[in-house]
DNA sequence: CCTTAACTTCACAAATTTCTGAAGCAAGCG
DNA sequence: CGCTTGCTTCAGAAATTTGTGAAGTTAAGG
């Protein structure tokens, strides 16, 4: 075992189920959902492979798809034990909050089709002039929420020490 | 026909595809994405339904179904034309930026199943600590999120005029 | 009132997605 | 070296989602 001993399986599982279909109705895919959330709801921090598979009784491919989906966008982290081929999967608190507000790479395509939106449809237009409203608003948005981390860190500190 | 004359449907269709696309990969459903995308890319930023099925060449049906969608995530309003049973469906600028940050009862849930968490969970243990964390770290958003709005407002009337 | 136009709801067929078991591959270990 | 363990890939069965045609509902207009 990785966590320590638990409170209460049952309890745990009743969370990680739950906030999983928060997250599915936000948007995530079912599987990604609930290895993320079983994850946050681990003592640890990281589980391997065979525990979120055992956790969430579910077969290790899904589990590998899982992990590879959320390592793409950045919600856990991969490490290797050293002299082990055993992977633990770990989220690591300030990386997944950039991952939920650093939907960067979206908003840098919405732009993208927004600015070529703006060229066809012509700036002039009224359609056109929409578009560019809202191009501007991505761009605003994009600039504002780095600061905004930037307080939230602070106000962790606040809270919790540093 | 409610827009002024189209500069060049085809233009307008290739945009609208490629930005439903890019909410797709965001997570909206599909034929609420063209249904916005449509609305987005319209000169008067208001189309009936029957406007709509023509230009994204589906049904009644699935244009009812995705504004439905729309008009709950407040993404859209409905507009009745007096004395006609014709509706109008509008984006109103103000109202779709708040939609995409204004995940306000998202969070809420959020929330709320974290705090379940803390509390069954132990608030002393570890897994608990961090559900704690991550619940501060949502109250502190949704909170800033509105100060950005605010600073949104003064932004765009500085480029583009109040 | 009755007709008709405009949307909505519903059942179902089609398409897509999801998850699994099985096979494959790679890295420790004997 | 070859065995074993652990992750990954893949083909396919099962479940889910999606969009349609058709029937239903509501309200304007005669």
């Amino acid at each position: 075992m990785t966590d320590a001993v638990e409170r209460d399986p049952e309890a745990v599982s009743r969370f990680v189920e739950r906030f999983a279909a928060q997250l599915v109705e936000a948007g995530l895919q079912r599987m990604p959902a609930r290895v993320f959330s079983a994850l946050l709801a681990s003592d640890s921090g990281a589980l391997t492979s065979a525990e979120l598979s055992e956790r969430l009784r579910i077969s290790p491919a899904a589990v590998s798809g899982a992990v590879r989906y959320l390592a793409q966008v950045h919600m856990l982290s991969r490490e290797r034990e050293p002299g082990s081929r055993r992977e633990r999967y770990r989220v690591h608190s300030d990386q997944w909050y950039q991952a939920l507000t650093n939907r960067e790479a979206i908003i840098k395509r919405w732009e993208d089709a927004l600015r070529e939106g703006v060229a066809s449809l012509g700036a002039g237009t009224p359609a056109g002039h929409r578009l560019a409203e809202t191009l501007a608003f991505f761009e605003f948005i994009e600039k504002d929420v780095a600061r905004m981390m930037e307080r939230w860190k602070a106000h962790r500190a606040e809270l919790f020490g540093d």
